[in-house]
DNA sequence: GGCTGACAATTAGCCTCCTAACTGTTTTGG
DNA sequence: CCAAAACAGTTAGGAGGCTAATTGTCAGCC
């Protein structure tokens, strides 16, 4: 379910001693990094396990939040969407919505129909289009999961303060923004003034 | 390649107020876990980028890393072997370093063979056993892509200051402790005085 | 009205991961 | 000494990503 990534990072002596030998090699930045993915994909494999154990999978979820949202209007706060704004609902919007190609939509609506959490219906009036919704089984099955799996979350960050858990996600988003810049940029070109 | 995460994060006062609805969601704790998710996710894709121009996935490259560590003695410091430790060679031994089943290692290897940068040799003492190594090719790949992957990552932290990168790196460390604490444990479950 | 291009969704085929079952080898123990 | 357990590696089959190609539908333009 995670990346690959090895099991035990390297100390950062040896990051130091490493760096002798490789100019290129930052330690500090290369434990930084290593450090953002192997946390993420600690915190990630916990958080998939909670969704595993009910037979779903993290790009499942993903779908069931976001046709959960036009359902719930209260779940439409949680997405994002300001005021109760329908969630999407063709297989492209959705698709552009979660960030995967409408190729891997198609799959995961599949899998989601076939085990009776959501239906594809004909759009009425452009019948290129289809229209997908959550069934009531794929509603109840979202709120059993939901406080379980917000406990989760609580659960993994609840060892960092109020002031930890600011601070993070203020240096994260320094990060996002840097790897946004980089976006699109070869790798060892200089970055537009992104400080 | 990365997971499938929600293009955009909610915003939190999106959080806040869906807080109000469910009970068990910690706003904070929330957000700090979907930026730690997304961020990661963001680099993991910046450097995946640079492994796939040299047609190399993660997954080998982590595999020609723990390789390379064997015979370059600088190399082994890198990994973190601390005084030139000859690193893995059996598939077993790799997989468990690598942190994924024998069979993923086993499909792995394959390719890199394939690939003309491992090769496979029998052990002469326990015919059960293979001994992997890396090959001359595979050698002067590791020596020409790595300088490039340093410089793709001292670029994505490059945005953070020494201090700020010691600080993201603590936090850090702190929820993968409590991460490997919860490992095991119920989700719901108090954890054993971890802060 | 009827091409032509754009667009929605799907299909086909590949890759990397997984689990479970299998093959062959070594070790163990009656 | 040989059957059974343990172990290394592989194979088989599934899931979820991807890209590229296909099919069906709409929209624009002559």
């Amino acid at each position: 379910m995670p990346h690959l990534l090895l099991k035990d990072l390297p100390r950062y002596e040896c990051l130091l001693e490493a760096a002798r030998e490789f100019p290129d090699l930052d330690p500090s930045a290369a434990a930084a990094f290593l450090h953002l993915l192997h946390t993420s994909d600690e915190a990630f494999a916990i958080s998939d396990r909670s969704l595993a154990a009910h037979n779903i999978s993290h790009g499942r979820f993903g779908v069931l939040m976001l046709l959960w949202q036009g359902v719930q209007p209260r779940a439409a706060k949680l997405m994002g969407a300001g005021e109760c704004v329908p969630g999407p609902r063709t297989p492209a919007a959705l698709a552009d919505a979660a960030n995967v190609t409408r190729a891997t939509m198609t799959g995961l609506i599949d899998t989601l129909e076939r085990d009776g959490y959501v239906k594809r219906e004909p759009d009425p009036v452009d019948r290129r289009q289809m229209s997908v919704r959550l069934t009531p089984s794929g509603m109840k099955f979202m709120e059993a999961f939901l406080p379980g799996h917000f406990r989760s979350i609580a659960g993994i960050m609840g060892t960092l303060t109020e002031a930890e858990r600011k601070t993070l996600v203020r240096l994260l988003v320094k990060v996002q923004q840097q790897t946004a810049a980089l976006r699109g940029r070869p790798q060892g070109a200089p970055a537009p003034a992104a400080g």
